[in-house]
This record gives structure tokens, sequence and C-alpha cells, in this order.
DNA sequence: TTTT
DNA sequence: TTTT
């Protein structure tokens, strides 16, 4: 169909640690568990309640895999971009189950970890195992030509500045 | 949990017309099918293909369920900005099901019509029933003291609205 | 900045056709005039008003360059996610000017077309050229290894379901 | 015009406290400066670069005015969702100028802090000025029917409440 | 002017 | 079940 687009953002820390697993072919697979929430204050009673929300997401890509792996741990907050997808699977009693999960792969994701650095270390709280800090785009954090900026920004459009923009 | 994000944005076309139904304190709900997809051409046959991806859309928001009601039909295609949930049903051997849907409520929530009006009228195809053509924010039609542009909006740009944009 | 996310989404329509130069190493640039509106109804008057906001659009990525050129007509209504970019410029006095555009560049970018490309043909409207009607990613419609689905969707993760979703 | 959309996600760094200011009616603005940042690698040389980008945020929102002045704080990450706009304003020479901003303005606006609020105390990093921590809808931190989980919320989830998420 |  |  043209003109759709599929798009889930998330802010949220991780549940627990990344589970890494392999498809036969080698590749990686990251799922995490992401809490949301929202705070309300109740109308009638008047006091603070808060709702969370819990969220599977599937990492395909394997730089932001690798990037899960490496950095991410239960506590961490993550900004999460990629795409709603339910899958169709059988129980025990041979019947149709669906599960929805947020899916990161191909060039529209993003993982960018929100954390500072400095969280980790001492101690069992969240945060990530090493350095990080990065964030990362679909392709991870090697080299992209298309991730850099334009050539020299302030150069590179020299070429065009015969237009007065505003 | 503070610095929470959950958004889901999806353009898509219904796949039927809405479901609206009513709480035991008449409010509306309505329920919508949105199909969003990705079409790419297969490296290997290099031959085109396509994936469907349904999503299950749940609107609380009493405006644009009028909204939906009202303008709304299978084919027409929307944009769509709410918020993931998944809730829990008991199917009639009474195991637990998890149902994932995006949600529009409160504030955050968009429902805007992206086809033309005029699709209507002959044939068969989607669109509204009616006229239609407007974008709805949260509050639906109606008029809304928050949607109006800034404050002191007229002296921040009636002076533009004799300028040529381009 | 660890963790820093800067994305812009539009809907709107084109305010005239693209247009498309080349850098000296003969890379395309597309600029689009994009108009997105809000409309509300005075809450004083009772009448009914709307807004226009004008938006520059810089397309550096191929592909999307290519599809602007070849698909893009004035009046068309597209999908844009790019990032907000200011830059600076002398004007003729030799004074700093800025100039803030949204800018389609890398992997984080995308143009979809929302008009069903039927509307072209006869007379002046809006529209696209020719047959149009996909939506492309960053990469343009060429082949992508990474903007198909899952290889094979259904048994894409039949390795790991093990695993009971819900 | 029917369907159109226009917004801005921004998650940065305040490059300076708040300025707030108020309206000669006696509501109050409060003006941002944030920065986002991206990071690459140099394909030619291999070394790291990085390029921050300044955006010109302006809150209209009275009850998200509240939160800036309150609790953010130069140094404080956020995440911001807002719509662009362009205003026009005179030099002192007379000559039209151009400013766009990112507003939060009305029901689509959100602010959230997204720094642990453990920050603050000792030293003069950034953070906040007090406790925070809470993520505020456009609506500002107070009671908000809208707010709330879907009316017939304890129906739908009340029953998740004891659920293990994972 | 921020942040890493 | 939609759309192209």
């Amino acid at each position: 169909m043209a003109g759709s687009v599929n798009k889930v953002i998330l802010i949220g820390n991780l549940g627990a640690d990344p589970e890494i697993r392999r498809t036969q072919d080698g590749r990686p697979i990251a799922n995490l568990r992401i809490a949301t929430s929202e705070t309300w204050r109740d109308k009638a009673t008047g006091e603070r309640r808060e709702k969370t929300e819990w969220h599977r997401v599937v990492i395909f890509n394997e730089g932001l895999c690798r990037v899960a792996e490496q950095y991410l741990k239960k506590g961490a907050k993550v900004y999460i971009e990629g795409s709603l997808q339910t899958r169709k699977w059988q129980d025990q009693q041979g019947q149709d189950r669906y599960s929805t999960e947020v899916v990161l792969q191909g060039f529209n994701s993003v993982l960018t970890m929100l954390d500072g650095r400095g969280e980790g270390g001492g101690g069992g709280g969240g945060g990530y195992d090493q350095g990080g800090g990065d964030d990362f785009g679909a392709s991870g954090p090697g080299p992209s030509r298309e991730r850099r900026p334009a050539p020299a920004a302030s150069s590179r459009r020299d070429d065009l500045d015969d237009d007065i923009p505003f």
C-alpha cells in the first residue's frame, strides 16, 4: 500500500537484561522488555496513581543487537524507534495465539541510551555494563557514510547560495 | 516512572467500517482495524513483495469517536497517533489471553483523515460517508481553547498573512 | 551528546514543484516547500480560522531526491520524516542570517507520497507526474537488504519459539 | 488543509536556564535553548566527529511553563514534543527577519524530564532545582480528566495489576 | 550555550 | 479485512 507508516516511539526502562539469541545462520536477535508508565491524579480520591505498560521489543538489526548486548542492562533507560508487528504462533494445545512486538529492523530503527554512563560500576542498580553513552543509528556504532552531516556544514550548500533562504 | 514516552504513529487504511460501542454510562468507544504495509523487492528473485500488518485501534476519546463514526469508512486512509496498550482477557477455556492495541485516549491522541473528500459520491471505493476532510485533534471537531494559535498569535503572525510564502 | 534525538514529522502539501540542483561532484539535492495548516474555531467570534505554516525541506539522500524529482509535483501530499537543521549564511550586507530547514539525509529519513496516484492526468491540480504511489525508505526505491521483513515472517523466529510470548 | 501534521520530537540538553516572560495579560511564556548532537566516525580519517544542533523552544502552555520554571535548569535533559513555527520580525534596520521555533502549545505538546532526579544536590552540574522527575503532559502537573486511563479502565486493566510482568 |  |  502506498503511503503507509508504522512507527513506535518508546522511552522507558529495561525490566531485565537483554536476551540475545541467534538464528540458525548465526544472526543475533535481541529481546528487550521495556516499561513505560504514566501517572495521574485520581479525580475522585485525589490520590496519585500510576499505570505501567510493558512492551516486547525485538531487535533484528545486527548493529543494534550488538549495542543491546554490550551496553544495556536491567534498569537502563532507552529511546526506541521501531515498528509494530503481530506474530502468530501455536500454543501447546495447537491453538492460534498472537503476540505483538515492537520490531527494530532495517534502516528505520533507532536505539539510544538515555542514561548517563556513570551509573554503572558499583552495585546492582540499573545502567550499563560499560562505557557506552553513544547513540546508535540503525546500522549500529560502525562508520556510516550516510550518518554524517552534510560535508562541512558551512560549505555544504555554498553552490546553492545564490538562493536567499528567507 | 519519570520520563516515559509511549507513542504509536500509523498511516494506513481501514479494513472495515468503524465499530462503535457504548459503555454502560453511555460513553462511546470506537474500534478500528487499520492496515499498514511495506513493499520491497526480493533481492534473490527480483520480484516485488508486500507485507501487510493489521492494527487494532481503540478510541476512547469522545470527540474522536464522533469523528470516526461520522466520517470514517472502510478503505479510508488515516493518520493515527496514540499509545500502545496490552490488555488481558480470558478465553472460553478460562485461559489468559493478551491483546495489544493502539489506544487513542486523552490529550495525546490524533486522528486525521488523509483522503481527499471528493473520493465519495460515485462507486464503491473507500472514503468517507460525508464531507469530512478536516483534521481533528484530541478533542474532536468542536471548539477547543487549546487548539488556537499562540495567545499573542495575532501579534506574532498576523503580519505574515500578506506575505507570499514562496 | 549521547542520547540525542532530532526528528521532524510533517504531513502536508507541496507549494511548488520540487527544485533539484546538483553539487559540484554531481550529487542531487532537492528542495521542497511544504505547507501544513491547522484550523480552529475562534472562541470569541465563533468563526472558523486557519493558519498555514510553510516548511523548507532539503533532501540530500540520493534515492529520495530521485523520488522527489520523478514523482512529486506542486500540490502533492507527502509524509516527511527528517531532522531540524539551522544553517548560517551571509546576506548581501555581510550580515549573519540563519535559515532553519527540515533535512532528509541518511538512514533516518522518510519521504512517502500520500496521494492516490490517479489524481494526475487531466488538469492542473496537484499530484504526481507519473505512476508513483509507492512509499520509499531512506534508500529510495531500489532493492534494500534491510528493508525486507524478517525472512519468511512465519518462520523467522521459529528457532526461538520455545519461548511462550505472553 | 485537511490531513496536516506538524510535529517535532527532540531529546537534548538545555544550554541555559529557561527564560520566563509574561504577556501583558499575565500569561507565562518560556524560552528554552536545547542542544541535540550526533556523532559519527569520519570515513576518511577514522576519527570521531560530532555536530551539535541548537533549537529554540517556546512554551505557551501554562502548565508546561510552570514545569520549565520550577524544574528545568541548564544542562537538564528533556524530551520535547511540539510543532514547527516560523515567525517574522523586523531587525533594527527594518529588514524582515525570520526565526523558526519549536512551539509547545495546546494539547499536542509534551515536555518530559529525562534526568534522574538524584543529579541535583551537590555541585554545579546540570539537572533540576528540586524534586521533579515526573513527566508532564500538555496540561502540566495538575489533575487532568483526560490524562487518566481509559474510562472503563478498571474493568480493562485492574486484573492486570496483580500480574507479574515478566 | 548543553551533553558525552 | 484495507490499500497500491
